[in-house]
DNA sequence: ACGGGCCCTGTGAGCGCTCTCACCTCCCCG
DNA sequence: CGGGGAGGTGAGAGCGCTCACAGGGCCCGT
């Protein structure tokens, strides 16, 4: 089956074009130093062969793949209910694209799956990698440190001291949240509750920080952790409007959360945002903009997270298309948010 | 930077082993052939020097890479919104990790994208390819049978006639509308609307087609098309009621479509089920469960799709551990759908 | 007790490419 | 008009692996 003719080599084409391996090979990788005519003879000896360097030959030798991993570490709970990572890939993947670099998608399933990712890396197979979602716990950051594959981290990675120099791209989670903490302020709402993310998570603990650096001396029984996801976001909202049934405003740590607070202030009679003004965080259009009433959030530009994790690791990799435009050593990047209006705060 | 020490080759195992390199390979590659005492040297050998093969070099002779490219046409619309792909994508990733393959994701964003595409199914970095979502004009399943890659398809691809021997994973598109439609006059609706998805795709055609052996004359007014997103979904569903406000059902495409009408509807004023039946399909969790109320809706096992879909790759070609369970030549797979009452029918 | 065969192990070639280095041509300057 | 140098090109090695094949030990049959 799939009986197809033999590839043509580098060999064919510099016989074809009446030159040699070398020759042949320089023009394939740019021409530099090669005379017009030659070059011209070799591309379209090229052409009519239709011949496409063999990768696996020439990694062999120069030991870089022009391939880039990306480790996504939590499919049970969000990758597929919320399209952040979705989103976050497409960035990735047309930087990536454009630097003719390979996306190779490591869904790592559960406890047992660290230990072949962190093999799959160390294996060199890979010129780098781009991880994301880390638990405090999480296994896979030391794994890769250990690997000693380039690394670019999608949210800051939380280690408590050491490593560092670690390179990440975040958006400014605790500033993003302190923002809407104050737009709700602004609208005169007193008794504001925080429905947070899981709080091993960066992202979650930043905006609860920001949500505390607002409201200081506010009840602590103001805030509830959740988990980012919409049935989360219920459970949440019902035990918070069991505790301060006067509430009269909702920061949820993400908009699905949100959606499920709504979904539930709804059925609790509350209107929205008249008695209770609801707002999220992220702007994941399909979900923010279709809740009822749609929602105020505070936006992350995710495909743009996306596309700088891959352009960091690119120059971190020594990529020269990507290095021109960017001189000094690469370091993480911290993207500001903006308030979105909409009907809900 | 990052100068890890070079990694050990086969040779320095064999070094080790106090073998051949060419015992030392055949151990790395299952052993066979090889006795107990230098086969337990060997692995120990292996184990202490941390060494991992070079898949370049193996490639370079073998010819296989162990690695599947999984191509996305649309992320356009779909897959950021649809938790759809990331469900198949899970099933994949799976299955062919079971198996020790790679998945190289390339996500297709243009016009121009597919040439990028063909090129490099057609280099020969991967063994097959995955691929998805294909319109009735994509030019990309052309290229690929140009690139003469094993390739299993997502969905039934329609090539009117001609490479009927394509394999694809689908589920039972007609019969689930039929069902679909069944349990509405079941329910005593007779009224019933169809919010189809794009025409373009095998999936949304075969979905009319079953409404259609169900409700053969029935008002072609009744019938609006739309594009598997929420917001289509409520602007059909305005045309639909403008239409023919006295509609006491609606089919919708899928989840999305669904969730959207539901909105619609609600806004209207018509109450759901009581005076308009709703139904989806797909049975996406995230979305089907949430909606407000519950959406009845049909049932396709989505990552098993995926799961199959590798599956049926890893066979054609040739994957040792995957033939065995399965006899004969692969051939395509269409799974049944289930419907699943919820509270909107 | 001896030869044939089988099983196991090692040797060597070569996959397709890049890269170093030597060589050769031409140009320019003295 | 000759020599030095720069720029262009080619030869050859070798990246790390697999695979065909050769060769050597051991067991069995007679």
């Amino acid at each position: 089956m799939t009986d197809t003719a033999p590839r043509p080599t580098l060999e064919a084409v510099a016989a074809r074009a009446g030159v040699s391996r070398a020759t042949a090979s320089r023009v394939v990788n740019g021409g530099d130093g090669v005379r017009e005519p030659l070059v011209a003879r070799v591309r379209r000896a090229v052409e009519e062969l239709g011949y496409v360097p063999n990768q696996a030959a020439r990694s062999l030798v120069t030991k870089r793949h022009d391939a880039v991993a990306v480790v996504i570490a939590e499919p049970e709970t969000r990758v597929f209910a919320d399209p952040f990572f979705a989103l976050q890939l497409r960035g990735i993947s047309k930087e990536l694209t454009a630097h003719d670099n390979q996306l190779v998608l490591l869904l790592v399933e559960g406890r047992d799956d660290h230990a072949r990712v962190g093999r799959y890396l160390a294996g060199g197979h890979v010129d780098g990698a781009l991880v994301f979602s880390l638990h405090l716990d999480d296994p896979l950051p030391g794994l890769i440190q250990h690997a000693g594959v380039p690394t670019v981290f999608g949210g800051r990675p939380d280690w408590s001291g050491g490593r560092s120099e670690a390179l990440y791209v975040d958006c400014d989670n605790r500033e993003g949240a302190r923002e809407a903490v104050r737009h709700l302020t602004g609208l005169g709402r007193t008794r504001i509750a925080h429905i947070t993310g899981p709080l091993d998570q960066t992202s979650a603990a930043d905006r609860l920080d920001g949500f505390r650096d607002m409201m200081a001396d506010a009840d602590p029984q103001l805030v509830v952790e959740s988990d980012f996801t919409p049935a989360g976001g219920e459970r949440a909202m019902r035990e918070l409007l069991e505790r301060r049934p006067d509430l009269d405003a909702v920061f949820a740590a993400n908009d699905l959360t949100a959606a499920g607070a709504l979904r539930v202030l709804r059925e609790s009679g509350r209107r929205v945002p008249e008695d209770v003004a609801v707002i999220g965080f992220d702007d994941v259009l399909p979900v923010a903009e279709q809740t009822e009433p749609p929602l105020t959030t505070v936006r992350q530009d995710i495909e743009e997270m996306g596309r700088l994790m891959a352009r960091l690791l690119l120059r971190r990799l020594g990529h020269r298309a990507v290095a021109e435009d960017a001189e000094g050593a690469p370091s993480s990047v911290v993207l500001p948010t903006t308030l979105v209006r909409r009907a809900s705060a």
